[in-house]
RNA sequence: GGAUGGGUUCCCGAGCGGCCAAAGGGAGCGGACUGUAAAUCCGUUGUCGCAGACUACGAUGGUUCGAAUCCAUCCCCAUCCA
């Protein structure tokens, strides 16, 4: 059999469980697939973990099969206990909605959804008005606690403790599954691996309740090389919004990846040809940086656009390789009002950049030697700036080897 | 509903009337070393103009010169029983 693109996730790493692989591998050479992924709207942004499941069905979309995006606005009410130690805060129908936009507007930089070519669907159109005892008639029976409580994800939250509530995530989410069968067709769903059950039960419930072959596919999730999920920072979840992560740190977060993650995250995060991506991944010592760099620049160009890619590169090349082009580093411009009441103090300073969390973490930054004014290390926390350096193109202030701020008038 | 054990700072987890802004570990941040990597070592980790003050140990009241620590009520969680 000729290749396909389950071969071709396969080979890049993405591939975690299948329920049928033969079945499915076969189906995928055969016809028009159409598979959904579901994302549950809790925040007014996608982020890099959402970002493989974006990858997976983009793949997917070019070799001709047909993505469904489902916005869980309805799941999201209740929220997902898998891997989870504590249950999710519940949200209002308006934030849900909200941010159900945010994430569709990110979407469409990765997938198509012209002519028909991938949709996007909320599940809320059916569980809203789902009434309860038709629903444990219909679906509840076809899921037995005994086996749900074995499954992995539960097993986990044994020992903090499990709502009904929580359970029933995977009666709705295996609901989801048949209705878009129902529905447009869909016979794939595809997900993080941590949604291994939830998926895997929707696949059962279609093949039971309707007789159709549906599959179940799961897809390794993005994690370093200690297994822990990458894409948290300090600052939180590495967004895909730049106002929410600014596209330079977004582009540095890439380049300083453990040498050993990079080539997992070239193979799964850009469409770098695998033989390009393994040669990247074994250069050897200081050259590995010239991966980073190509890992970096592609992925920020994919989520940014080419324009903004060029510029966080250039910052980056300008602080760290030397560079005199200051024009693009991340820049913070104070107001008159704000230079007034700072009196421009360099711990003040240091807060209004976002460079330090408060006052006294600018303090100990200060005393702890990490903070310079271009190369020029600020020795006491009772210094200020010149007014005379922040006109013109300001000054870079600097707080240990990576962070930088750009500082000058408004 | 009953019995028992719990709710501590970003996380885990000690403390059980003053010496507690709270041990220890993890994680983060800064320094040294490097390759804008890892490992290692050192420092640091509530807020506020430092000292000092203020706010913190599930919630609310109370006892005390003084409470995270004692009492009462309430909320939440785990385990066993119904």
């Amino acid at each position: 059999m000729e290749r396909n693109v389950y071969d071709v996730l396969e080979e890049r790493g993405f591939l975690k469980q299948c329920s049928h692989p033969e079945e499915l591998r076969e189906l995928l050479s055969k016809e028009k697939v159409t598979f959904y992924i579901g994302f549950d709207p809790t925040a007014d942004s996608l982020h890099i973990g959402h970002y493989v499941a974006l990858m997976t069905m983009a793949h997917m979309q070019r070799a001709g099969h047909k993505p469904i995006v489902l916005l869980g606005n309805g799941t999201a009410f209740i929220g997902d206990p898998s891997g989870k130690t504590d249950m999710r805060t519940m949200m209002s129908k308006e934030t849900l909605a909200y941010n159900a936009s945010c994430f569709k507007a990110q979407m469409a930089r990765l997938l198509d959804f012209s002519d028909g070519k991938a949709q996007i669907v909320y599940n809320g159109d059916w569980l809203y008005p789902l009434n309860f005892l038709d629903f444990m008639r219909d679906i509840g029976v076809y899921f037995s606690v005994n086996r749900m409580l074995t499954a992995e994800c539960y097993k986990q939250r044994m020992e903090k403790g499990l709502t009904f509530f929580e359970m029933s995530y995977m009666l709705m989410q295996s609901y989801d599954f048949l209705e878009l069968n129902r529905r447009y067709g869909c016979v794939l769903q595809m997900g993080g691996d941590d949604q291994w059950s939830n998926i895997l039960n929707g696949a059962d419930l279609i093949r039971r309740k309707e007789q159709k072959p549906a599959f179940a596919l799961t897809t390794s999730l993005l994690t370093n090389s200690d297994g822990k999920k990458m894409g948290k920072t300090e600052k939180g979840a590495i967004w895909l919004d730049p106002n929410k992560c600014s596209v330079f740190d977004f582009y540095q977060y890439w380049r300083n990846v453990d040498d050993q993650d990079v080539e997992k995250c070239l193979s799964l995060l850009t469409f770098i040809p695998m033989d390009e991506v393994k040669r990247l991944g074994a250069l050897p010592g200081e050259q590995i940086n010239e991966a980073k760099r190509t890992l970096a620049y592609t992925i920020t160009e994919q989520v940014h656009g080419e324009e903004e890619a060029k510029k966080a590169q250039a910052a980056a090349e300008s602080l760290f390789a030397g560079g005199t082009d200051l024009s693009n580093i991340p820049t913070c411009e104070l107001s008159a009002e704000e230079i007034a009441q700072s009196g421009l103090r360099i711990p003040d300073v240091l807060v209004l950049s976002k460079l330090a969390s408060s006052k006294s973490d600018a303090r100990r930054l200060i005393e702890g030697g990490g903070v310079f004014i271009g190369d020029r290390k600020v020795e006491s926390v009772n210094e200020s700036l010149d007014p005379e350096d922040i006109s013109g193109e300001g000054v870079i202030l600097r707080k240990g080897k990576k962070g930088y701020c750009r500082i000058r008038r408004a």
